[in-house]
DNA sequence: CTTGGATTTGACCAACTGGTCAAACTCACG
DNA sequence: CGTGAGTTTGACCAGTTGGTCAAATCCAAG
């Protein structure tokens, strides 16, 4: 929707005068250059740590700015406007971190796939933690500009690894539960070490939380997910 | 330190002028009249759906004023500032949400106060989203205005509560773990139902996450934590 | 029903914010 | 090394935001 309107009014522009913007000048296909492939990703590494620190109200275009080295217009030059920069940030982000739920394999050992995709998952929450947070703020208020693509990228792939778990619990693989909720339990456990990591490094007095955090995470669905026998 | 300064200014406008905002006029040791009362809650009612909503940043006091049915300077006389609102919102509801935690009772039985523990706990994700909202806002942004009030009021009570699931894990009353760890478990898996509250109902597709919630925390820590024997 | 303190508000302000624009500058390429 | 497309920026703007203030209104106690 977004992008469409952009597209329309950079068709405009385009007819009517001289480049001014990316847009513009994208439309006429060439590939990127070089300038524009290192600005690019300044500005979405600045927007990523903007963001998710303060949310989308809370971010303003000239810390971003800042952050990336460059001016404000110069930005605008590059992303049509704030909202731009977080859709592109978003749409960039979201399909690799549904990564490691896609990595779930119907074909393995049950309980080894979901411990492994726990410790995938936290992991993530180790070395993405910005990413983490920049959801976080966008779904803790609402997820005004994210639900469309949750509902369309999540929801099916729940689905589908949904359909997985019940198979595993049917055939006995696995300690019979309600499967959308196991996974939001492993959502909610492993992002709430990024999420909260200010909370949850004050209580852990200095000692890292991701040195017990894998042990502790891994004893826990092995208790609740081995079948009795 | 917040409210240590603003006694400062009230002293001195106190001292110098008449009375323009309510500190001045309640420096003076007079009950709270009836407005009063009804505004400061109307008020504290309109910042904590704002604030919950958008975060501080994202909240405006012409929000919070219409919300609660007030002008803005009428809001700025009964607080001296955004800042101010937000911090009284806080330290009102802060010791309410530790409650349940507080009511772990080290001579009743360790499972059952466990669960019960999760359960209050859900239930207060279920009654008071807003307020769960409020505080992950908050600690996701790094809680900036927080992180004093948290590491005052939960880092003694998260310390007394590990003491007494040590006791239980020692007694081999519960199957061991990290207690901390355990305690943040909790945390996360019942306020995610609030905090994402839109992620989850849109792939619950209709259905209330809240029905199937209890029982499927009871099942994961009765697994987790029943001792074998 | 008067009066002095309590409450309310319209008008206003300075700082900030997202965004624009024309002019200047840089760079790849012929 | 000249040239035109691509890139950068200072100056600017309109709307928003937190907060102020003097004047007006309300209200409870005498």
């Amino acid at each position: 929707m977004n992008l469409g309107e952009n597209a329309q009014i950079a068709g405009d522009l385009s007819r009517a005068t001289a480049s001014k913007d990316l847009l513009s000048t994208m439309l006429k296909d060439r590939p990127p250059t070089r300038i524009q492939k290192k600005n690019r990703a300044a500005i979405l590494e600045a927007a990523l740590e903007v963001f998710s620190a303060h949310g989308f109200r809370g971010a303003t275009v000239d810390q971003i700015a800042n952050q990336a080295g460059l001016s404000k217009p110069n930005l605008l030059y590059y992303f049509p406007s704030k909202d731009a920069m977080f859709t592109a940030l978003m749409s960039e982000l979201l399909d690799t971190w549904l990564d490691p739920m896609r990595e779930i394999d119907a074909q393995g050992d049950p309980l080894e796939e979901i411990l492994a995709y726990v410790q995938r998952k936290l992991q993530m929450s180790r070395d993405f933690p910005r990413e983490s947070r920049l959801f976080a703020n966008e779904i803790v208020q609402g997820a005004p500009r994210m639900l469309d693509a949750l509902s369309t990228d999540l929801r099916g792939l729940l689905e589908e690894k949904v359909a997985i778990l019940e198979a595993w619990m049917a055939a006995g693989k696995i300690n019979p539960t309600h499967p959308k909720h196991l996974m939001f339990s492993i959502w909610a456990l492993t992002q709430h070490y990024a999420d909260f990591d200010v909370q949850v490094r004050m209580l852990m007095e200095g000692e890292d939380p991701f040195d017990a955090a894998p042990e502790f995470l891994e004893t826990l669905y092995r208790r609740m997910l081995t079948p009795k026998g």
